[in-house]
DNA sequence: ATGCCAGGCACAGCCTGA
Protein backbone atom coordinates (compact mmCIF):
# COMPACT_ATOMS: atom_id res chain seq x y z
CA UNK A 1 0.00 0.00 0.00
CA UNK A 2 0.85 3.24 -0.99
CA UNK A 3 -1.06 4.82 1.57
CA UNK A 4 -2.71 4.39 5.47
CA UNK A 5 -6.55 4.81 5.31
CA UNK A 6 -7.97 5.88 9.18
CA UNK A 7 -11.64 6.48 9.89
CA UNK A 8 -13.57 6.95 12.71
CA UNK A 9 -16.81 6.30 13.07
CA UNK A 10 -19.82 6.58 15.92
CA UNK A 11 -22.15 3.77 14.62
CA UNK A 12 -24.55 4.45 16.97
CA UNK A 13 -25.55 0.71 17.65
CA UNK A 14 -23.10 -1.86 16.14
CA UNK A 15 -25.97 -4.77 16.13
CA UNK A 16 -28.49 -2.23 14.70
CA UNK A 17 -25.59 -1.38 11.76
CA UNK A 18 -23.66 -4.19 11.41
CA UNK A 19 -25.21 -4.59 7.61
CA UNK A 20 -24.37 -0.79 7.10
CA UNK A 21 -20.81 -1.44 8.61
CA UNK A 22 -20.23 -4.08 6.34
CA UNK A 23 -20.78 -2.49 3.29
CA UNK A 24 -19.15 0.53 4.35
CA UNK A 25 -15.59 -1.40 4.90
CA UNK A 26 -16.11 -3.52 1.78
CA UNK A 27 -16.46 -0.50 -0.04
CA UNK A 28 -14.44 2.16 1.39
CA UNK A 29 -11.37 -0.56 2.47
CA UNK A 30 -10.25 1.31 5.48
CA UNK A 31 -7.11 -0.10 6.92
CA UNK A 32 -7.93 1.16 10.61
CA UNK A 33 -11.14 1.80 11.87
CA UNK A 34 -12.02 3.54 15.54
CA UNK A 35 -15.84 2.57 16.21
CA UNK A 36 -18.12 4.44 19.05
CA UNK A 37 -21.12 3.82 20.64
CA UNK A 38 -21.34 0.07 20.61
CA UNK A 39 -24.68 0.01 22.91
CA UNK A 40 -23.26 -3.39 23.47
CA UNK A 41 -21.62 -5.95 25.87
CA UNK A 42 -18.93 -7.57 24.82
CA UNK A 43 -20.09 -11.00 24.07
CA UNK A 44 -22.94 -9.14 21.15
CA UNK A 45 -20.00 -7.92 19.29
CA UNK A 46 -20.18 -9.33 15.77
CA UNK A 47 -16.59 -10.41 15.27
CA UNK A 48 -17.44 -13.16 12.78
CA UNK A 49 -18.30 -10.96 10.69
CA UNK A 50 -15.69 -8.37 10.99
CA UNK A 51 -13.20 -10.82 10.62
CA UNK A 52 -14.84 -12.17 7.60
CA UNK A 53 -14.92 -9.01 6.03
CA UNK A 54 -10.94 -9.43 6.55
CA UNK A 55 -10.45 -7.29 9.66
CA UNK A 56 -8.98 -7.77 12.73
CA UNK A 57 -10.43 -6.53 15.98
CA UNK A 58 -10.66 -5.45 19.96
CA UNK A 59 -13.37 -3.70 21.70
CA UNK A 60 -14.33 -2.58 24.89
CA UNK A 61 -17.98 -2.57 25.43
CA UNK A 62 -21.08 -1.91 27.58
CA UNK A 63 -24.59 -2.66 28.21
CA UNK A 64 -26.74 0.07 26.23
CA UNK A 65 -24.16 2.50 25.97
CA UNK A 66 -20.85 3.63 24.89
CA UNK A 67 -18.56 1.22 23.71
CA UNK A 68 -15.63 1.40 21.46
CA UNK A 69 -13.51 -1.12 19.19
CA UNK A 70 -10.51 -0.70 16.91
CA UNK A 71 -10.23 -2.52 13.77
CA UNK A 72 -7.38 -3.40 11.49
CA UNK A 73 -7.28 -4.67 8.20
CA UNK A 74 -5.51 -8.02 7.69
CA UNK A 75 -4.38 -7.77 11.29
CA UNK A 76 -4.49 -8.49 14.76
CA UNK A 77 -4.51 -4.66 16.66
CA UNK A 78 -2.36 -5.30 19.12
CA UNK A 79 -4.01 -3.63 22.28
CA UNK A 80 -1.74 -1.06 24.80
CA UNK A 81 -4.49 0.47 26.75
CA UNK A 82 -8.01 0.20 27.92
CA UNK A 83 -9.62 3.51 29.80
CA UNK A 84 -7.88 6.82 30.38
CA UNK A 85 -5.60 6.71 33.22
CA UNK A 86 -7.49 8.29 36.71
CA UNK A 87 -10.89 8.72 36.89
CA UNK A 88 -11.23 6.26 40.07
CA UNK A 89 -15.57 4.45 39.27
CA UNK A 90 -15.57 5.40 35.95
CA UNK A 91 -17.52 2.50 34.01
CA UNK A 92 -17.68 4.27 30.96
CA UNK A 93 -16.20 2.27 27.85
CA UNK A 94 -14.79 5.43 26.28
CA UNK A 95 -10.72 4.88 25.45
CA UNK A 96 -9.01 1.99 23.52
CA UNK A 97 -5.62 1.61 22.07
CA UNK A 98 -3.98 -0.13 20.23
CA UNK A 99 -0.57 -0.45 17.73
CA UNK A 100 -1.67 -0.94 14.07
CA UNK A 101 0.15 -0.61 10.76
CA UNK A 102 2.60 0.98 12.69
CA UNK A 103 0.89 3.91 14.53
CA UNK A 104 -0.46 4.35 17.85
CA UNK A 105 -4.38 4.87 17.56
CA UNK A 106 -6.51 5.86 20.04
CA UNK A 107 -9.89 5.29 20.16
CA UNK A 108 -12.10 7.94 22.08
CA UNK A 109 -15.66 8.70 23.12
CA UNK A 110 -15.66 11.91 24.46
CA UNK A 111 -18.94 12.26 26.82
CA UNK A 112 -21.65 14.52 25.83
CA UNK A 113 -22.31 16.23 28.75
CA UNK A 114 -25.85 17.85 28.07
CA UNK A 115 -27.72 18.52 30.04
CA UNK A 116 -25.16 21.66 31.00
CA UNK A 117 -24.36 23.09 33.40
CA UNK A 118 -25.30 19.83 35.79
CA UNK A 119 -23.56 16.64 37.03
CA UNK A 120 -23.03 14.99 33.00
CA UNK A 121 -21.40 18.16 31.97
CA UNK A 122 -19.04 18.21 34.70
CA UNK A 123 -18.35 14.40 33.99
CA UNK A 124 -17.23 15.73 30.43
CA UNK A 125 -14.66 18.26 31.51
CA UNK A 126 -13.41 16.19 34.08
CA UNK A 127 -12.83 13.06 31.17
CA UNK A 128 -11.45 15.74 28.62
CA UNK A 129 -9.05 16.64 31.45
CA UNK A 130 -7.82 13.42 31.74
CA UNK A 131 -7.26 13.50 28.13
CA UNK A 132 -5.38 16.23 28.08
CA UNK A 133 -3.13 15.20 30.40
CA UNK A 134 -2.92 11.69 29.08
CA UNK A 135 -2.01 12.65 25.60
CA UNK A 136 0.92 15.13 26.47
CA UNK A 137 2.43 12.32 26.93
CA UNK A 138 1.91 10.73 23.78
CA UNK A 139 2.12 13.99 21.73
CA UNK A 140 5.58 13.96 22.91
CA UNK A 141 6.62 10.70 22.91
CA UNK A 142 8.50 10.23 19.58
CA UNK A 143 6.32 7.55 18.26
CA UNK A 144 3.55 7.94 15.31
CA UNK A 145 0.04 8.72 17.28
CA UNK A 146 -3.90 9.41 16.13
CA UNK A 147 -5.96 10.16 18.66
CA UNK A 148 -9.31 9.34 16.49
CA UNK A 149 -13.17 9.47 18.01
CA UNK A 150 -16.13 11.20 18.63
CA UNK A 151 -15.06 14.25 20.10
CA UNK A 152 -18.26 15.57 21.42
CA UNK A 153 -17.01 19.26 20.62
CA UNK A 154 -17.70 21.50 17.89
CA UNK A 155 -14.08 23.28 17.97
CA UNK A 156 -15.92 26.67 16.37
CA UNK A 157 -18.77 28.30 14.69
CA UNK A 158 -17.18 27.09 11.34
CA UNK A 159 -18.17 24.01 12.20
CA UNK A 160 -21.81 24.14 12.67
CA UNK A 161 -24.38 24.96 9.86
CA UNK A 162 -25.83 27.94 12.42
CA UNK A 163 -25.11 28.00 16.55
CA UNK A 164 -28.02 29.61 16.95
CA UNK A 165 -30.07 26.41 18.38
CA UNK A 166 -27.05 24.94 19.87
CA UNK A 167 -26.17 27.64 22.29
CA UNK A 168 -26.70 25.63 25.23
CA UNK A 169 -25.40 22.75 24.57
CA UNK A 170 -22.81 21.32 25.77
CA UNK A 171 -20.76 20.84 22.76
CA UNK A 172 -20.51 24.75 22.14
CA UNK A 173 -19.95 25.65 25.33
CA UNK A 174 -16.98 28.18 25.67
CA UNK A 175 -15.32 25.17 28.44
CA UNK A 176 -15.53 22.85 26.43
CA UNK A 177 -13.95 24.34 23.31
CA UNK A 178 -11.19 25.79 25.76
CA UNK A 179 -10.27 21.91 26.61
CA UNK A 180 -10.06 21.24 22.48
CA UNK A 181 -7.79 24.32 22.09
CA UNK A 182 -5.62 23.31 25.19
CA UNK A 183 -5.88 19.65 23.60
CA UNK A 184 -4.69 21.11 20.21
CA UNK A 185 -2.13 23.21 21.85
CA UNK A 186 -0.04 20.04 22.76
CA UNK A 187 0.85 20.03 19.27
CA UNK A 188 -1.93 18.05 17.42
CA UNK A 189 -2.47 18.66 14.38
CA UNK A 190 -6.79 18.54 13.66
CA UNK A 191 -6.45 16.94 10.37
CA UNK A 192 -9.87 17.32 8.74
CA UNK A 193 -9.84 21.02 9.70
CA UNK A 194 -5.91 21.22 8.57
CA UNK A 195 -6.95 19.57 4.61
CA UNK A 196 -9.95 21.83 4.76
CA UNK A 197 -8.97 25.00 5.98
CA UNK A 198 -12.09 26.95 4.51
CA UNK A 199 -14.28 24.36 3.93
CA UNK A 200 -17.46 23.72 5.95
CA UNK A 201 -17.32 20.01 6.64
CA UNK A 202 -19.32 18.30 8.90
CA UNK A 203 -19.83 14.37 10.14
CA UNK A 204 -22.97 14.48 12.34
CA UNK A 205 -26.57 15.11 11.68
CA UNK A 206 -29.05 14.74 13.85
CA UNK A 207 -32.34 12.64 13.33
CA UNK A 208 -34.06 16.33 14.07
CA UNK A 209 -36.00 18.27 11.58
CA UNK A 210 -34.83 16.80 8.37
CA UNK A 211 -31.14 17.95 8.88
CA UNK A 212 -29.34 15.46 6.79
CA UNK A 213 -31.39 16.72 3.67
CA UNK A 214 -30.54 20.27 4.88
CA UNK A 215 -26.97 19.35 5.57
CA UNK A 216 -27.68 21.35 9.13
CA UNK A 217 -24.67 19.44 10.30
CA UNK A 218 -21.71 19.68 12.94
CA UNK A 219 -18.42 18.45 12.70
CA UNK A 220 -17.44 16.58 16.05
CA UNK A 221 -15.72 13.62 15.05
CA UNK A 222 -11.90 14.25 14.96
CA UNK A 223 -8.99 12.65 14.03
CA UNK A 224 -5.66 14.51 16.17
CA UNK A 225 -2.18 13.70 14.69
CA UNK A 226 0.92 14.53 16.41
CA UNK A 227 4.14 15.94 15.05
CA UNK A 228 5.73 12.17 13.81
CA UNK A 229 2.35 11.93 11.44
CA UNK A 230 1.19 15.17 10.61
CA UNK A 231 3.65 15.80 7.86
CA UNK A 232 2.76 12.55 6.38
CA UNK A 233 -1.17 13.68 6.10
CA UNK A 234 -2.39 13.64 2.37
CA UNK A 235 -5.92 13.08 2.10
CA UNK A 236 -8.85 13.18 3.89
CA UNK A 237 -12.78 13.42 3.56
CA UNK A 238 -16.17 12.02 5.23
CA UNK A 239 -18.21 9.54 3.71
CA UNK A 240 -21.66 11.27 3.21
CA UNK A 241 -23.11 8.25 1.58
CA UNK A 242 -23.36 6.38 4.41
CA UNK A 243 -25.11 8.87 6.11
CA UNK A 244 -27.71 8.65 2.99
CA UNK A 245 -28.46 5.54 3.34
CA UNK A 246 -31.78 4.03 5.11
CA UNK A 247 -31.73 3.58 8.54
CA UNK A 248 -28.63 4.92 9.00
CA UNK A 249 -26.42 6.46 12.00
CA UNK A 250 -26.94 9.79 12.76
CA UNK A 251 -22.51 10.27 11.92
CA UNK A 252 -20.94 9.62 9.23
CA UNK A 253 -17.52 8.10 8.84
CA UNK A 254 -14.89 10.26 8.65
CA UNK A 255 -11.39 9.41 7.69
CA UNK A 256 -7.69 10.42 6.26
CA UNK A 257 -4.94 8.64 4.28
CA UNK A 258 -1.16 8.78 5.61
CA UNK A 259 2.00 9.00 2.88
CA UNK A 260 3.51 5.47 4.17
CA UNK A 261 6.81 6.89 3.61
CA UNK A 262 7.80 10.05 5.68
CA UNK A 263 8.04 13.11 3.33
CA UNK A 264 10.43 14.38 5.56
C1' DA B 1 -38.94 26.08 27.18
C1' DT B 2 -39.68 21.70 24.92
C1' DG B 3 -39.97 18.25 21.28
C1' DC B 4 -38.27 16.73 17.25
C1' DC B 5 -35.61 10.79 15.89
C1' DA B 6 -33.48 6.76 17.24
C1' DG B 7 -31.34 2.50 19.98
C1' DG B 8 -31.55 -0.37 23.93
C1' DC B 9 -33.82 -2.49 27.57
C1' DA B 10 -37.72 -3.93 32.50
C1' DC B 11 -40.49 -5.02 25.72
C1' DA B 12 -43.48 -0.36 27.74
C1' DG B 13 -42.51 3.61 28.28
C1' DC B 14 -38.13 5.42 29.99
C1' DC B 15 -33.29 6.88 29.55
C1' DT B 16 -29.70 8.59 26.79
C1' DG B 17 -27.81 10.62 22.88
C1' DA B 18 -25.99 15.43 20.64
Amino acid sequence: MDSLKIATFNINGIRSRLAALLEWLKREAPDIVCLQELKAPDAAFPIREIQAAGYGAIWHGQVSWNGVAILAQGIEPQETRRGLPGGHGDTHSRYLEAVAHGVIVGCLYLPNGNPQPGPKFDYKLAWFERLIQYAAAHCDSGHPVVLAGDYNVVPTDEDIYNPRSWLKDALLQPESRDCYRRLLAQGWTDSIRARYPNDRIYTFWDYFRQHWQKNSGLRIDHLLLNAQLAPRLCGAGVDRWVRDQVHASDHAPTWIQLETRDKR
